[in-house]
DNA sequence: GCCAACGTTGGC
DNA sequence: GCCAACGTTGGC
């Protein structure tokens, strides 16, 4: 049973990584978007997501692990969406920008840069590896 | 069920 | 501020 990897994108404005890290556990609410729903529904306690910032930053500024499977969004009136908690880990030593990952051939097929408008997006473990590596996060 | 119009996201 | 990508809405 291995673990999965995971990207989730947020504004720093609207949700920042250091209210991640105040906040220690949140619930990561208000994804309106069937694939990114489908990929929290995937979640499973003990994997690991980068926390990205989007459109200001635009970098991997940490690690959360998932600590509650999916369950109903209490954001969303429908009833219909989901979210999971989430736990910070640690900031990356060294934040890994938007343009390095597109700088990096072996990383052009990351969802992240193929579908930048997914907030919510899987990482493969090859690619987990080299964004760690990037970032000077321990392995 | 098709498609144009429109809104949102997010990079630049 | 602009624009590309993409999702949603609504007329037909």
């Amino acid at each position: 049973m291995s673990r999965h990897y995971w990207l989730v994108k947020s504004e720093p404005d609207a949700f920042s990584w250091d209210e991640q890290v105040a906040n220690d556990i949140e619930p990561w609410t208000g994804v309106r978007n069937h694939q990114a729903k489908k990929n929290l529904a995937t979640m499973k306690k003990g994997d690991l997501a980068f926390f990205y910032h989007s459109n200001v930053g635009r970098e991997i500024v940490g690690v959360v692990e998932v600590v509650k499977e999916a369950y109903p969004d209490p954001s969303a009136e429908s009833g219909s969406w989901v979210c999971v908690d989430v736990k910070a880990v640690g900031p990356m030593p060294r934040p890994v920008t938007l343009a390095e990952i597109k700088a990096s051939s072996e990383l052009e097929d990351l969802a992240l840069v193929r579908q930048s408008r997914l907030s919510v997006v899987p990482v493969s473990e090859e690619h987990w590896d080299i964004l760690c590596g990037m970032g000077g996060w321990p392995v």
